[in-house]
DNA sequence: CTGAAAGCGCTTACAG
DNA sequence: CTGAAAGCGCTTACAG
C-alpha cells in the first residue's frame, strides 16, 4: 500500500494541488474556495486517512513544528519530570519535541545541536553546558528562540528560566544555624555550572552572614560522572574524618549516596545530624525519618520555558532577553 | 548567515553536485572520483562547516535515521533509565531518537504513531497500550521494523523484548511462602496491559501451587492515572480491613505510595508485614529497613532491543518475529 | 474562485 | 572520472 500524496487526493477530487494544499493548511476561506470544493477535498482526505508529509513540509516552509529540548540526563528525575511536563504543554500547542542528554559533555551538546539544526528544530530548551556559548550564540544569531534553564551561561545573552538556587541554599544554611548548627557540610559537585556555583556561594555567604568561619575541609566536590561506589567512599571519607552536624547536598543523587553512607555508618539523622537535600525525589518523604528538601517548582518552570518560547515563536523578531528567576522552597521534613 | 547547501560547495569546488553528493556519502571510492577531488571538496565542506539538510534527505530517500520511541510515560524512572540507554545505544550506531510518552491513552498512542509516521522514522520501539493492535499490523505491513517492549500485545505478531513477568511474581509470593505467610496481598493497576496481567496470574498461581486460596479481598487493583491521594486512601483501606502479612506491589510508584501508608499508619516492615515492590527504585534500598524487590535488566533489555531492531534495519525484510524473555531477579533486602 | 509552475536541498539512474 | 536532470511532496507567488 502506497502511501498517497497531496497529488493522489487533487486527482481523485479533481481539484488542483494548490486547492488541496490550501484547504489542508486552513486558508480555504482566505483563499475564497467554494464551500462544496472544501466539503468534498475534506470528505476524500478524511475517508483516504491521507496525512501530509511533514518532511516535504518542513523542506519547503523551513520549520518542523518541533522543539528541541537537550538536558544534562533524561534519566535523572528531575529533568525526566521538566521533560514530561514540557512535552505535555508544547505537544497541546502542536509542537513535538525531540529530546537528547548531553552528560555534560560539550562535545555531545554540540553534536546534538548540529543535529537539531540540521533537522530545523523550531526552537530550542537547553540546560547547557559550559563551552557552549559560542554555539548558542549562533543559534540567536540565526533568529531562533533558544531558552535556557536550570542554569544560566555567564557570557550569552539569552532567556533563562531557572530557580533561585543561591537564596534556596542560603535558606537552607539560615535553618541549620537556627537549630544550632555549627559544623555545616556541603557535599556538592566539580561541574562548574552556574547552578551549582549558586549553591555554593549561598552556602558560604549564609556561613559567613552568620559568623561562622567557611572551612573548605567541610566542603566534599564529586567529580561528575564517576561511578557511585567512589562517590559513596569520598562522602563517608568526610564523615569519618570530620566533625559535622548538618550537611546540605547540593543534588538529589549526591543525597541519595549521601544517605547510604549513613545509613552504613549508622549515624542517625536527627538532632545530632540535620540534612537537607537539593532537588526533592520520592526516597526523601518516605525515608525514615524524612528528609527536608529543597523543592523546584517544576510546574511553574516548565509553564514559563513554554510560555516565554511560545512568545518569541509567535513574533517573528527575538524578543528581549528575560531572565525569570523562580523561587525554590524548602521543605522541612522533621 | 544563510546556511549553506550542497549547491554552494559544488560552486565553491567547482564540480558538480553529485560529485559533492558522492563525496559526502562516502561512495567517492566506488564511483571512482580523483582522490584530488575528494581532499579538494573535503577541505571545502570542512572550512565551510557545511552540514547537509537532513530534511531533504529525508524526503528524498524515505528514511530519516529516527527511531521513534513511545513508552507510557517518561517520568517513571523504569522509562527515563530504558529510554536513556537505549538513547545512548541508538546514538553510537548513527540513529537519534524521538521519545513520547502515551498515558496509557490509545488516542495519544495512535496520534504519536501517526506523527512519527508523517516524520518517516526509520522504526518503532514501543510499549503499546490495549487498543492499538491494528495500527501496529499496519506499521509492519509497511515493512517497518517494530520492536514491543515491557509489555506485549496478544493479538499481533511482532518482536518483543520484556521481562518474565510471571515467573517473578511467582517466585515473589513462594519466597513470601517459605517466610511461612499465609495472607498475601497484591496492589496492582487495572490496565489491562500483558505485564501486569502476568504479575496476577504468577501471584495467583503461587498461592494455589501452595495450597493456599485465593482471596479477592486481597487484591487491590488502583485505577491508573488516577491521583496519588486517592491511591493512598485505597491501600489505607485495604491494610485497615484485611489482615495482612505480606504484600506484592505490581509496580514502583504503587509501592512507594504503599511505603507512604504504612509510614503513616505505623505498620512496621520486618516480621509481621513483608513487602516486595516490582521494578526497583532508589528509595527502596534506602528505606529503613530496605524493600526487597524484583529487578528488570534495564542495561540487556535495551541492548536487545537494540540488537534487534538493527538487525531487522540492515536485512531489508522483516525477520520472523521473535520473543526475548529476560529472567527478572528478586532481590531480598532484609 | 482556481491552477500551473517554481523551488526547498538533496540522491541517483543514466549518459558520456 | 564526472555532470545534467528528474523527482521526493509539499507551499506559495503569480496569473487569470
Amino acid at each position: 500500500m502506497k502511501t498517497l500524496s497531496i497529488k493522489d487526493i487533487a486527482v481523485k477530487a479533481n481539484v488542483s494541488i494548490t486547492t488541496v494544499s490550501f484547504i489542508i493548511n486552513g486558508k480555504a476561506k482566505e483563499k475564497s474556495i467554494s464551500e462544496a470544493v472544501i466539503k468534498k477535498v475534506e470528505k476524500i482526505i478524511e475517508e483516504s486517512g491521507y496525512k501530509p508529509n511533514q518532511i516535504a513540509r518542513s523542506l519547503r516552509t523551513g520549520n518542523s513544528n518541533i522543539i528541541g529540548l537537550i538536558v544534562e540526563d533524561i534519566s535523572n528525575s528531575f529533568f525526566a519530570k521538566i521533560a514530561r511536563l514540557i512535552e505535555d504543554k508544547a505537544y497541546k500547542r502542536g509542537y513535538k519535541i525531540i529530546y537528547s542528554s548531553t552528560e555534560n559533555n560539550v562535545e555531545k551538546a554540540q553534536e546534538l545541536i548540529n543535529m537539531f539544526k540540521s533537522r530545523k528544530v523550531d526552537a530550542y530548551i537547553i540546560s547547557p553546558v559550559k563551552g557552549l556559548e559560542e554555539d548558542i550564540r549562533m543559534l540567536i544569531n540565526d533568529n531562533k528562540p533558544v531558552i535556557l534553564f536550570d542554569r544560566n551561561l555567564r557570557d550569552v545573552q539569552a532567556n533563562y528560566v531557572g530557580a533561585n538556587h543561591f537564596s534556596a541554599s542560603y535558606q537552607s544554611i539560615e535553618s541549620f544555624i537556627a537549630q544550632g548548627k555549627r559544623n555545616i557540610a556541603l557535599v556538592t559537585t566539580d561541574i562548574d555550572v552556574q547552578q551549582i556555583t549558586e549553591r555554593f556561594e549561598g552556602y558560604k555567604k549564609a556561613l559567613l552572614d552568620y559568623g561562622l568561619t567557611y572551612r573548605e575541609e567541610l566542603v566534599l566536590k564529586i567529580h561528575f560522572n564517576q561511578n557511585e561506589a567512589s562517590t559513596i567512599d569520598e562522602i563517608k571519607m568526610l564523615f569519618n574524618s570530620e566533625k559535622i552536624d548538618a550537611v546540605l547536598f547540593a543534588t538529589n543523587y549526591l543525597a541519595i549516596s549521601g544517605l547510604k553512607v549513613l545509613k552504613s555508618i549508622k549515624k542517625k539523622i536527627g538532632a545530632e545530624l540535620s540534612v537537607i537535600a537539593y532537588d526533592d525525589h520520592e526516597a526523601f518523604e518516605l525515608h525514615t525519618p524524612g528528609i527536608s528538601t529543597v523543592q523546584q517548582p517544576l510546574e511553574e518552570i516548565a509553564e514559563t520555558v513554554i510560555k516565554l518560547l511560545l512568545s518569541q515563536l509567535s513574533s517573528k523578531s527575538i524578543l528581549p532577553n528575560q531572565e525569570v528567576i523562580i523561587p525554590a522552597t524548602l521543605i522541612i521534613r522533621n
